[in-house]
DNA sequence: GTCTTCGCGC
DNA sequence: GCGCGAAGAC
């Protein structure tokens, strides 16, 4: 039996949102310790890793780990019918082929519950390692949205170029080329989530599918802040926090010159 | 070496988005007085006359005169990319084939740099008389622009009908006629940018096309008002003025009847 | 291609 | 807080 319920269902849902785009099914692995998920891309370029604590929950329950293999899509649209500030609640029972959804409102005179079937994806398991970085960025992940954004309207390439002093977006395209710099906050007033923090142990430089990269951010709804952490010839980590939960981060392979 | 520097990258915004619906590219050209721009839309049906007096940017250097014939597109999407307070500066070599642009932040945490390549477009000349008019209309530029976007929703063209009383804006369509009069300001404690002036030689009736007119009105963020200049069987001068740089002006033939 | 939604600017 | 423009969905 397993049981977990969220204040906000609009929080899966903005987790669900980054996550459609690059993968159709996953499965959501219940343990006592809370829910994971680890999934490629159909072109296995990208890798999405989620985790959700029990601490964030409202109350959860789950006795026996159990595996919720479901299609994204489904999950989606079953979120869409939540209300804004609807609750959530999911059900499963121990050998389930079915996951349950209520959807609460706050003033209770509204009840959905919907069930969605689940499908039997076979168990991939990801093993991920976090390693030494050369680079470690935080920025306001409204900025690095923007950042996304203007670059592909010019490019399909981003070549992401950090060091102490900062850390610079390139790409260039048919019309010319466009460089976006960004430095650390000196300013120690500013709020931590406006800042911009540069971690560097070496210089790296590093290219990268814009297209997969504006789809990560996105997750920008889900944290004011984001992680870009960079080491030589391994995936970038674009890391957003979950607020009491965990995170999603997604992992991308780095395009060769 | 040409070097100018703009304290608001949006004005150039401004200044384009009117023009960018009119024509692909255009010269501008840079010379020790300013900046300036005459071209042609494709069907050569209007043409635009843009001038930047050196005394609007923060600096200006132009030793050697210089034609930069750009893309609007292009350029268009390059200040898409600039934060709404930041400021522009423009960088291009004597014997360019690029055109850079910086676009810095207030606090400059952000800088970003363009390198837009340059076409090689020709020379047209177009000579520009500005000659005396049967009437000169001064009025806020928001109420032609309303003007017309309303008679828009009925016809493809407007009758511009003026004398000393008053300025008649006609058309008709499928649905039946439409008239929008305006007077000229009588209270002398109103603003001078809401005001309406007339200066009427004789009173004169022209045609023109709505679609075009409607373009042009697109520059209205530029100027509180706007001078529409009319001669009997000669292109409408509709002229908005750039606060200490110059200005936006668009020429278009008469329909005739 | 049209319509709706979301984000940004005023 | 409202309106506009751009981006995404059908």
């Amino acid at each position: 039996m397993f049981e977990a319920k969220l204040i906000q269902a609009s929080l899966l849902k903005k987790i669900l949102e980054p996550i459609k785009d690059l993968v159709e099914s996953a499965n959501f692995d219940c343990s006592p310790s809370g829910i994971s998920l680890q999934a490629m891309d159909s072109a296995h370029v990208t890798l999405i890793n989620l985790l959700l604590r029990t601490d964030g929950f409202e109350t959860y329950n789950c006795e026996r780990s159990l595996s919720l293999g479901l299609s994204i899509n489904a999950l989606s649209k079953a979120l869409k019918c939540a209300g804004n500030d609807d609750t959530l609640t999911m059900k499963a029972r121990d050998e389930p082929d079915t996951l349950s959804l209520y959807f609460e409102s706050p003033k209770n005179d509204r009840v959905c519950d919907f069930e969605i079937k689940l499908l039997d994806l076979g168990n991939d398991q990801y093993t991920i390692r976090d390693t030494e970085y050369a680079a470690v960025i935080k920025m306001p992940s409204s900025e690095l949205q923007r950042i996304c954004r203007d670059l592909s309207t010019l490019g399909e390439v981003v070549t992401i170029c950090a060091n102490k002093e900062g850390v610079k977006f390139s790409t260039s395209g048919d019309v010319g080329s466009f460089n976006i710099t960004v430095r650390p906050t000196t300013d120690s007033s500013a709020k931590s989530e406006d800042s911009i923090t540069i971690e560097s142990k070496e210089p790296i430089t590093l290219n990268f599918s814009l297209k997969f990269l504006t789809h990560f951010t996105k997750a920008t709804p889900l944290s004011p802040t984001v992680k870009i952490k960079m080491t030589d010839s391994a995936p970038v980590v674009v890391e957003y926090n979950i607020e009491d939960l965990g995170y999603l981060s997604f992992f991308l392979a780095p395009k060769l010159e």
